[in-house]
DNA sequence: GTATATGCAAACGGTTTGCTCACAT
DNA sequence: ATGTGAGCAAACCGTTTGCATATAC
């Protein structure tokens, strides 16, 4: 974590929240549980935060339509699977596939740095 | 096209917009083309006879953070190239994987329905 | 000491919605 | 005639930002 400036009170805890769950949270979710511990943090700082983490490459953000962004401590690549009725995320334990880029070069306009893929369907909890 | 009760011109239009494209545009940008045709409509149409059509399977949804969403006119299970610079989505010409489906199923937590997969990368004007 | 980060609250921007009126059926 | 859909504008909601203050270095 050498990339920030300053390691604030906020930084750490903020930090120490997402690497310390796999449920891919909100922004919200995250600012609930930092407030536990510190609750004169404000929701701006999450943001600001987060988005720091983000452009530093050290964590991921999910983006879907309608609802709040997710984010996920873990940057390395690979893939999620998402239900479409609860909107929970988790991770799927399968390999990045990168003969997929190679595959896509040759039908694609432009240069490939990488993909991403999600799998959408019902959860245990709610099928 | 029968899922709507009732035709209108606004719907005949945004529907036109749409179905002779495939540079899946944003609302706002379907809204100022319709509106070269049809300059009273408001923007709140646009975006409910978008929803409609999302909803019958008509078209598809195309949700990346921060910005607006993009509209296909295509609902056909097809991949898309995103570039990261510029924003512009097209279709990579490429069949669906149905493989990647089963490939998850086992190291999944749920029931698969079908997976999105989309290339990012820099497009020719970007690069 | 100094510049970066925070808290607060207001602003932002895309999207949705309540209300009244128009019009497709 | 009837009830779905349109237009308008305000509300919504997640996220960003301006400003004054606090604090890590």
């Amino acid at each position: 974590m050498g990339g920030f400036q300053r390691m604030t009170e906020q930084r750490r805890l903020i930090l120490e929240v997402l690497r310390s769950t796999n449920c891919h949270p909100t922004a919200d979710w995250i600012y609930e549980r930092v407030r536990e511990k510190l609750p004169s943090i404000s929701l701006g700082t999450v943001y600001r935060n987060l988005r720091s983490l983000v452009d530093m490459g050290e964590i991921l953000q999910l983006s879907y339509g309608s609802g709040q962004d997710r984010y996920d401590g873990n940057a390395e690549e690979h893939y999620h699977f998402r239900c479409s009725k609860c909107g929970s995320v988790t991770d799927v334990d399968m390999p990045y596939q990168t003969q997929l880029d190679k595959r896509a070069a040759d039908a694609c306009c432009g240069t490939i740095k990488g993909h991403r893929l999600e799998f959408v369907g019902l959860c245990y909890d709610c099928q």
